[in-house]
DNA sequence: TTTAGTAAGTGTAAATTCAACATTAATAAA
DNA sequence: TTTATTAATGTTGAATTTACACTTACTAAA
């Protein structure tokens, strides 16, 4: 019968999650080597089990929490994952959440503890079960969701320069961007804050450092803006 | 501990399908008044729960044949839904899937079987659970999709007039659009075959026929163009 | 057979957006 | 004070997008 309910069928739920870090080598992702079983000693994403009481945005959320230490991290779902032989453990379906964390507010301690490391996306290590899938397919819906609207505020200082975030979008998008018109079209926004403070590792001059301004970028948000990089 | 395999905390892994159909009358969905428990008598999505020895995309395809009889449709995942108590008789996480059909092909005998309609997006009832969630959720998609890349051909029957695709994004995109802008940037896209056949229902001078041709969208997908109603 | 009515079919010009490109400015170190 | 280094800035041509209205082809009715 199509709509009974039958505990036969209950299945265990995992939660992965690829975190996104950046920085001036580029774009990264955080891994864990297991320390534990199944697939001791390979690299995978950090995950967990959904439990009973929990919704999967809050499962999603105690993950990255435990493993960083972070509160109040942009995550979005990302997909269901549900070969039958996946995990060869028991029957498990995955869902994968993705979140944008700036690499330099982990916490250093939890991230030893857990044997987690950051890979650059180029070079991260083959992972267990189908996270390499999982990575690809995030991979995509950033930069996917990077040219619609500009997320990647997470992966940056609260206050950085242009230059910056030039990087941190050709890195998202691995292509290069003119760097005028790259300035000209986040300026036509107005989501930025321009500070009277500098940056002065970067050059002599000294660039000019910004901050994010989140109010109006909420207001534009309402309006579906398209950014076109 | 984070990482061990507990049955404790399976779960009942539901699938509920958003399937859009169109006509003259525009965009439709396909929904089912339940004759089964719980929520008996009230409308819901068409779905089914996950088997063992089942993926999440066959149990859609599965859950969509049994209804309509229909195969080899275009279907595509959405999203899981995991709030405790959406299901009220146990805990159940749902993923949605949408499909697109030719409202002209379901079988008739099924639908009325299982006490199915299709009703106007516009005068839709009230569904059960957070299924009403799932539709706004997956008329999202899909004009977000359509302004990508020309799906929606699936909603149509094999010939077609201009007039009849025009109609169709506009149901879908719910707005008007330019008739000759609409049609020269169709044409650029070079994936239909006009036919030598006319349609004269629609007026005395009759219009010509098209058919979607598959080989040469596939060919364009691959470039990953951009469809700018 | 003529006429009237209806939707189909078609092109152009203005406005906007995008893409390409090079010079000057500010500063610290030598 | 000179030098070296990166930051900052604007313009022009090309491409794309939008707005817009008349003629054509045909059928049905007179």
């Amino acid at each position: 019968m199509l709509n009974s309910y039958s505990s036969a069928d209950k299945v265990l739920l995992a939660v992965d999650c690829i975190i996104f870090g950046f920085d001036h080598q580029g774009l990264k992702i955080l891994l864990i080597k297991r320390d534990f079983e199944p697939e001791r000693g390979k690299w995978s994403l950090i995950g967990g089990f959904l439990k009973r009481d929990e919704i999967l945005d809050n499962a999603a959320i105690r993950i990255l929490n435990t493993y960083t230490g972070l509160h109040d991290i942009y995550m979005e779902q990302l997909h269901a994952y549900s070969e039958i032989d996946r995990d060869p453990v028991d029957r498990t379906i995955s869902v994968s959440y993705y979140a944008l964390i700036n690499i330099e507010n982990h916490n250093e301690e939890l991230i030893k503890n857990y044997h987690a490391e950051w890979f650059s996306i180029a070079d991260a290590p083959n992972l267990i079960f189908d996270h390499n899938e999982m990575v690809q397919h995030a991979i995509r819906r950033l930069r996917y969701r990077t040219s619609i609207k500009p997320i990647g505020f997470e992966l940056l200082p609260e206050k950085f320069t242009m230059r910056q975030l030039l990087e941190l979008y050709e890195a998202i998008l691995s292509k290069e961007l003119d760097k005028r018109n790259f300035i000209s079209k986040i300026n036509s926004l107005e989501i930025l804050n321009k500070l009277d403070e500098k940056d002065m590792q970067s050059s002599r001059k000294g660039s000019y450092l910004y901050t994010f301004n989140k109010e109006k970028y909420e207001e534009k948000l309402l309006n579906d803006f398209v950014l076109n990089l």
